[in-house]
DNA sequence: TTCCAGGGGTAGA
DNA sequence: TCTACCCATGGA
């Protein structure tokens, strides 16, 4: 290995599956995170140590293989990535429920039900910010510009420390994210003179109604953009219902749904359905936005 | 021009 | 709780 070269591995639980964890929405297409589709590996540049390093993760059996171009820790090392890949999060449940599904039996046999998600809830929250009400292309860009714009060396995700220091109308005439630049400004400069601690919220124990009521209390955050930040956060209660289920479930029915139609379709998978929904089959066959275009 | 996109905030009923 | 209207941006 060459000097500098740094390979960790770190340990996967057996129902846990890389390709299927990233392929799972379209977080991969959002920088800081470059998907390399030929070689099956998952690249981003994070900041560590207070030094830009670029990880480069893959898998194979039962473990995740990181490989950087710095040495930094090892402990926080693994534990971005463990965050990103939902390493922590129990599936057994879940997938134990699937199999009494005969529609669902597919989830369980491929090891569906974890998504990728960023290293911090605070990006998590942006990321979900910047796919309301525009399309995915727009969302890509508006990614795109935070991180050539504001992050470190146009590499890294900007911290909200960071985003907080650049002048309002600098940010959001630099980074073009209309009406939603007031909502993911005010969030950083928040969380930067420390009268909201987004990420301590993970670590409270809390429920996942408490925290849904905390997500919804964030602007630009409604109940799309809270089921889909709690599902991040191991809390599959809700569904993200949005356009594209809207336009699925009425494809699946043959008239025109509602939101509350999306819902009452998926109550029955009670406390699975925010899960459910996302990898239904029809859902998983058919999503634009998982395929990234 | 007008519409609208992986919605959300607000006012009024 | 529900509905209507507005919201920056950019592509169709």
């Amino acid at each position: 290995m060459r000097k500098g070269i740094m390979r960790l591995f770190v340990p996967a639980p057996s129902d846990f599956s890389f390709l299927e964890t990233v392929s799972a929405h379209g977080w991969r297409r959002l920088l800081p995170f470059v998907w390399n589709e030929d070689a099956l590996t998952l690249v981003r540049t994070e900041e560590l140590s207070e030094q830009l390093i670029t990880l480069t993760i893959s898998a194979a059996d039962d473990v995740v293989q990181v490989e950087t171009d710095r040495d930094c820790g090892e402990a926080e090392l693994a534990a971005r990535v463990s965050r990103m890949l939902q390493l922590d999060l129990p599936l057994t449940g879940f997938h134990a429920y699937c199999r009494t599904q005969p529609e669902l039996i597919g989830i369980a046999d491929c090891r569906r039900g974890r998504l990728l998600r960023s290293p911090t809830l605070w990006e998590d929250v942006v990321k979900v910010i910047a796919t309301t009400n525009t399309t995915w292309a727009q969302t890509i860009a508006m990614s795109t510009r935070l991180v050539k714009e504001f992050g470190r060396e146009g590499r890294a995700f900007p911290s909200a420390a960071e985003t907080a220091a650049v002048p309002f109308d600098d940010f959001s005439s630099k980074v073009r994210m209309g009406y939603r630049s007031a909502y993911v400004h005010g969030i950083a400069t928040r969380i930067a003179d420390g009268t909201l601690d987004l990420e301590g919220w993970q670590t409270e124990d809390l429920t996942a109604e408490t925290l849904r009521k905390r997500l919804l209390s964030l602007p630009g955050i409604g109940p799309y953009g809270a089921a889909c930040l709690l599902l991040y956060l191991g809390k599959p209660a809700h569904v993200n219902s949005d356009s594209v289920a809207r336009a699925l479930l009425a494809k699946e029915m043959g008239q025109s749904v509602t939101d509350k139609d999306v819902h009452a379709f998926f109550k029955p998978h009670s406390e699975w359905q925010g899960l459910v929904y996302n990898f239904y089959p029809w859902k998983w066959n058919s999503s634009p936005v998982r395929e990234g275009q």
